[in-house]
DNA sequence: TTAATAATGCAAATCATTAGCATTTAGGTT
DNA sequence: AACCTAAATGCTAATGATTTGCATTATTAA
């Protein structure tokens, strides 16, 4: 019955709403939002709330909802393989100290990406900016 | 006598010119500009050129050479790991359907980076800047 | 309810990369 | 030129993350 928004959620990208989708979202949807989250994490997460589910499981559906766009992956220098749920376009920072990762938007980012992308005569599919920074609490 | 020029560059980095960083030196440096190698093709590049030297020594030569600059190391979607020779500054698309890495380079990125670092009161170490298309030939 | 298909758990396999350690080499010093 | 010390190397085993094979179980459509 909570599980009502999940199980569409999972339709509509041609899921079955199986014990294993439903619980990784479940807890990835109990995330802060712009939250990164690690399938260790998850794992663990799942875990601690008595949900019993094979890692493996787990790697093929992040996989899924990789591949359906309900997460995105990230893959940060020094900081390996982390997911997000899929909200707005945005870039991150990372603080090459403390490891924390922020997003940030700016328009004009887009425009710039879409002459670069014009002038080879491609078609943009995705992109991905990371500033690696020493963050002001670290400064 | 061919190293001379490479025994120098080691040595403005600080490291030994040793048989192992000059062979892959010597390999590298045989690349056009602007190519992007992995690991294995060193290994690959070193065995055909008769030069037996071990896995884990390249590892850790492409190591040192990341830590001094001599190399940046890259890690794309779906390509994984590759490294090329630290030119000057620029971004990368990647070609979804065939693979192809191109460079590009566009100052107006760079104001726009600094303005975001800015805000937030930190310090840019460096950044990353892929641009996932579908190149004009795979269109 | 049942048959067909997809999903799951588990363990073994894979892949890239790293680390331990005994041996060798580089580079400065007698 | 022989020598000493620290650094570098090769080798193999270890690691960590992720994937895969396969037998079992769950889901869905008829």
């Amino acid at each position: 019955m909570i599980d009502v928004l999940n199980i569409a959620i999972l339709k509509a990208n041609r899921l079955r709403p199986t014990t294993v989708r439903l619980a990784v979202l479940s807890v990835i949807s109990g995330y802060e939002e712009g939250t990164h989250f690690t399938i260790e994490k998850i794992c663990d997460d799942l875990s601690s709330s008595g949900v019993r589910k094979s890692v493996g499981s787990v790697y093929r559906t992040l996989k899924e909802f990789e591949d359906t766009g309900i997460v995105i992956r990230h893959q940060f220098d020094s900081i390996g393989t982390v997911y997000e749920s899929n909200t707005q376009d945005h870039d991150h920072t990372v603080c090459v100290a403390c490891g924390k990762i922020k997003e940030f938007y700016k328009t004009e980012f887009d425009a710039l990406r879409k002459e670069v992308v014009s002038e080879s005569k491609g078609r943009l599919i995705k992109h991905t900016q990371t500033l690696y920074v020493v963050c002001e609490d670290c400064l």
